[in-house]
This record gives C-alpha cells, sequence and structure tokens, in this order.
DNA sequence: CGGAAGTCTGAAACCGATTGCAGAACTCTG
DNA sequence: CAGAGTTCTGCAATCGGTTTCAGACTTCCG
C-alpha cells in the first residue's frame, strides 16, 4: 500500500494541509517545518494520489493524443516529440489512434475530452464543424491542420514548397508534376496551393495528376500519369507515395534521377534507405509534437493570455539522390 | 459543467446510491426504477467521473504501455493493437517511449506504474531484477520476452527459424549467415537458439556475423562480414537490418537474390517496397498487442486463476523477391 | 394472520487529496 | 506596552462517486 498524506502528517508530527503546502506552496509553510515534512515524505516513498487529486483540482495531469493512423511512419514521430515534452511537465500521454475511421474519431474524443486537461488532435480530414465544437468545451491544439483561429501547429508548406521548385529550377527543370494526396486533407489543399503559387513565381509549368492515397500503393497507382503527362520532375504529397513513384518508375524501365526526378515531403526514416535515397522537404515532427504541447499547456496555464496561439514550423528541403539536371533531349 | 450523479439523483427523484447501483450493478434495482434513472443520466449526458470513481475503486481506467523507440516500426503496430484491445474494454493507454534508455526507463515505470492498473512492457534489455521488482508491486505483462514465470507474450521463433531454414534448404542452400542484433536482447538470443537447432537438424552449416545495432545501418555493416564469409543465404535479426543488408549487398555489386539470398524477420511496411521486395518471418505484432491486453485483463479480474500466462503467437515465412536458389558455382 | 425471507432504497461513511477560514504565535510600531 | 499586522498552522468542508448497513415494504408460507 502507498503512503497516504495522512500517514505523512502524523510521521512528521503536523497536519495534513500542512503536508500538502509543504509540498505544492513551499513557500507558505515555515522552512524548518517544510524540511521536517519533505523527508518524512522521502522516507514514507510518499506521492500524491493522482485521482484525489483530480477530483478537487479538476485536472487529470493528462494529455490526449489522437493521431489518424499510427502505421504512417509520419506520427510515431510526432508521439515521440509530444511525449518527450510532456513528460518534462509531467504531464501523462493518452493515446488513440482512429484509424481513418470519422466515426471512431467521434467516439474517441467523446471518451477521451473527460479524462484529459486537454487535446492535441490531428485530424486532417475531419469536419470543420466538428472540430469546432469540440474546441467549445475542451482545450485543444491542432497538428497539421488550421480551423479559423484556433490553436495549432503547422509546416510553413509555401517555404517548403518554395525551396523545393527552386532547387528544380536550379537544375534546369521547367515542368513539374504534382501527385496529390487526399482531396478532403488540409494539408494536401496547402501544399497545392503553395505549389501553385511557387511554380507560377518561377515561371514553370505545373500538372496536376490528381489525389492518391496517401501510400506507397498510392504512389504506384500516379506513376503512369506522371510518365505520361511528360515532365522532368514531380513532387509528390509525401514521402510515401513518392517512394511508390520511385518503384514504379523503375520498373517502368526510367531512371531516377536522370529520366525524372522525385522529390517528397515528410523526411521519414525509409526516405533515406531506398534507392535512389529520396530528396525531400524535410518537416521536424518531434519538434511539432514538442511544439504542441508546450502550446497546449500554455493554453491550460492561461487560457487566454497566450499571444501566438497558431505556430508555423520551418521546413527544409533535404537534397538526396532522387533529383538531378532535367534531361534535354 | 458536467452532470454529477447527484443531480441525476434528483431529476429521477432517487438518491445517489440508487444512481449508482442502477448504473453499475443494474439488478440490484427495481426495473421501473432502474428505467427512470437510465433515462435522467442519458438526458442530462451524465457520464461518471473516473477520478471520482477511482478514488473509492483503487482503479484507474488506465493501462499503461511502455516501448523502447517508437521509431522503430515494429511498435506503432504493436501500439495499435494495444490501443484497439483496450478501448473496447473502455481503458485509456499510457503511452511511453523509452528511447532505449534504462534510465528513462526506470523513470517511467515508477511514475506511470502509479497511474494505471496494469502495465504491457516492452524491455528487451532491462535488467530482469528490475523487472521481477516491478512484477511484485503491479501487474505486468511482458511482450517479446520471457522472465521466468512471469506474464509474457512471445513470438514462436523457434518455428519461425525452422521456416525460414526449410525455405532455404529447399532452394539448395547449405551455408547460411546470421546477422545478429543486440547481444543483450532477449529475442536476439532465442532467435539465435532457435536457428542453431534448425540449421543443426537440417544438417546446414551456420555462420554467425555477430552482433550490430537492430537498424538499417547495423544491416549495412554486417554485409562486407557477410560477402567475406561466402554464404548463400543469411538471416537478419529483423527487417531493418535486412534492408541495410540488401542495400549494401547491391552497392558491392552483389544480385539479390541470384548471388545470395537475405531473409528478414518481423515483416515491417518497409519490407514490401524495397526491391527486391525482401522474404521475411512475419510477426502478427497488431495480434500481440491485442494478446497482451486480453492477458493483462484477465489477470486484473482474477489475479490467480488465469491458466495460461506465457502465451505464444505463431511466425509465418513469407516469401517475396529476396530469396532464390542458391548459385552452384 | 404472524413471522420469516426477500427485495429495494436511502443515509452516511469513506476514498485521499486541496483550500477557505480562523485562530495562535510572533513581530512591529507608535 | 497595547494594538495592528504577519506568518504559520490546523480544522473542517469539499470534490463525486461507491458501498455498508439498516430500515421499509412485499411476498410467501405454515
Amino acid at each position: 500500500m502507498r503512503a497516504t498524506i495522512r500517514e505523512v502528517a502524523r510521521d512528521a508530527g503536523v497536519s495534513p494541509s500542512t503536508v500538502s503546502r509543504a509540498l505544492s506552496m513551499p513557500d507558505l509553510v515555515n522552512p524548518v517545518t517544510r524540511e521536517r515534512v519533505l523527508r518524512a515524505a522521502q522516507r514514507l516513498g510518499y506521492e500524491p494520489n493522482r485521482a484525489a487529486r483530480g477530483l478537487i483540482t479538476g485536472r487529470t495531469g493528462n494529455v490526449g493524443l489522437i493521431v489518424p493512423d499510427l502505421a504512417n511512419p509520419f506520427f510515431p514521430s510526432l508521439v515521440k516529440g509530444v511525449q518527450a515534452k510532456a513528460r518534462e511537465a509531467d504531464y501523462a500521454v493518452l493515446l488513440a489512434d482512429t484509424d481513418e475511421d470519422p466515426a471512431a474519431e467521434r467516439d474517441l474524443l467523446r471518451v477521451l475530452a473527460k479524462q484529459v486537461d486537454g487535446l492535441i488532435l490531428c485530424s486532417p480530414r475531419g469536419r470543420e464543424e466538428d472540430i469546432r465544437a469540440l474546441a467549445a468545451t475542451t482545450t485543444l491544439v491542432m497538428v497539421n491542420r488550421r480551423v479559423g483561429k484556433l490553436p495549432s501547429v503547422v509546416f510553413d508548406n509555401a517555404d517548403g514548397m518554395r525551396q523545393a521548385v527552386a532547387h528544380l529550377q536550379a537544375l534546369g527543370h521547367r515542368r513539374v508534376g504534382w501527385v496529390g494526396g487526399p482531396r478532403s486533407s488540409w494539408s494536401n489543399r496547402d501544399r497545392v496551393r503553395a505549389l501553385q503559387t511557387a511554380t507560377a513565381a518561377a515561371g514553370m509549368e505545373l500538372l496536376v495528376a490528381g489525389n492518391f492515397p496517401p501510400q506507397f500503393e498510392g504512389g504506384i497507382a500516379a506513376a503512369d500519369l506522371v510518365i505520361a503527362s511528360g515532365v522532368t520532375s514531380v513532387i509528390a504529397y509525401n514521402d510515401l507515395m513518392a517512394l511508390g513513384l520511385l518503384d514504379r518508375l523503375r520498373n517502368r524501365g526510367m531512371d531516377v534521377p536522370r529520366d525524372i526526378s522525385v522529390i517528397g515531403i515528410d523526411d521519414i526514416q525509409m526516405s533515406a534507405m531506398s534507392s535512389p535515397t529520396l530528396t525531400t522537404v524535410s518537416l521536424t515532427k518531434e519538434q511539432a509534437g514538442r511544439a504542441a504541447v508546450d502550446l497546449l499547456l500554455a493554453l491550460l496555464e492561461q487560457p487566454d493570455g497566450v499571444r501566438n496561439v497558431r505556430r508555423e514550423l520551418p521546413t527544409q528541403l533535404l537534397v538526396r539522390g532522387s533529383t538531378g539536371v532535367a534531361r534535354t533531349d
């Protein structure tokens, strides 16, 4: 059995209230009493019961994290970041995976919302009004998506796309293809838009191949369209798709990067292991997790006092083996 | 503000005790009263406060899950399984990632153990006595490791290795290399042992290349040893290493599977995306997660009444592109 | 019809912390 | 030295449920 505050109090010869104060508002108690209490607590291995504390303070000490699919390599990194930062602040992380299922997501949210002080939500495709409704009742931070002025952490896709386009332009490419992810995904829309702007500014031609599932298979499916479109370079919605492209392009007898250059987005582990290795717009996923927790905790501290609730993380083009000079024939 | 049990009681015209009973021990209350209570609860959107309940019952409704490194693709699948099964039983999952750091692990365990009813622990390399000590104070289930008679979920490595060896033998291989993972890892030891037995039984020669970090880089590092050893086939501790092997072998000018056959273990997503695709001993990782939760909840229900606390999950060789007939020159 | 057994319900204690309030002890100040 | 002001501590209420216990009311049976 774990020690209770009463036992510590008895052991230290004070009242429970004093123990409570000595531990959570140390400057309210006399230094020598405090010392005595702390020693007693130490000796008994006392740790406050979270349920009891939560009951009166109304806080759980937990944050919830909801991701659409852990099997997508983007998310484990995010989770790691959230996890690490949360622990530093002595919060525990309740993790839930919705399996890309909106109904499951709604359920999860209902259940989870009661067990946590705040939520970090990755819901690229959930309905906006659902999210707004949720935000009205819970403190939440969105990741990889913006909904109005709600707190969020996103990546600077615009700059990422600019870098990618500049890189291709420098290599002599004039026509670039886009292999899109889910039409309904916020970041997909954000990236297309950014890419349109960037290519237009660079005087390059953009050919959109359409929308595909954001997986390896999606890239495979898109490859033939890309070849047919005659572009010399292509940017994919994410690395997984870019890797699928690579695979199918090779099977079609094309040489990357001699015949065609390929750029992904995310910088997942795998992109450094493919051959050729994948040039990609690197996202600091773990940073995003940490930033989300940061923001969430700040909001919990002072619901209105946070200046900047919409954070944008930098992106960085990572040039590897899948991009090269455009063929000139 | 959420409704409390008292408000429901008032609304239904009964006492709080009756509400409590109507919800958690329905057959103790008169059907018509029960109906009235349930309707009131429904109307007010009542959901019991977990902290309050936990305070008196001593249960949190949480299970803890500790993994060494989410970035290793083995674990997200496991987490998914744990997650899904836990939710079915109305438990929440507290996730922690130790970053392969034993000190962090100890800390985490201390903190987490108090917030959960039971723990699922993947600690391939933690000290046995630490684990035993923990098991004495907490209900826990180990995954991918056996420690004495403690509850655990592991894979049938012996059979997996038998299948792999039989496959290679059928392809005419006589000499097989082993690229080991961390020496201190339980499953590494289990697999080597199984492989020794299997190759001996098949009359094949086994060459152990040593121990390497269980990552892509480990496989790269091992490749040259493998080539020098002159084996025609090689089995790696896990897929990530096998993929590293593939990469380096290719760079050394070897053709897989013509010059050498490669087999991994795990069946991670990536192994279907490499070229050649990777033949591997497939582990049902999500199943393992579910099984661990199953076992844990059973133990929580009736600490002594569980017949079989050491579960072993089947393994299945998945033949893909990286294995072929042995060269005969 | 009386009493035993059974069925429901409510009052109250309790889980383990936090916190408002009040009083004790001490320090200052004029 | 009286009185005001500080500083520190303890009492008791409280959070929102669960559970023990006892009592009210039925039902059943001899």
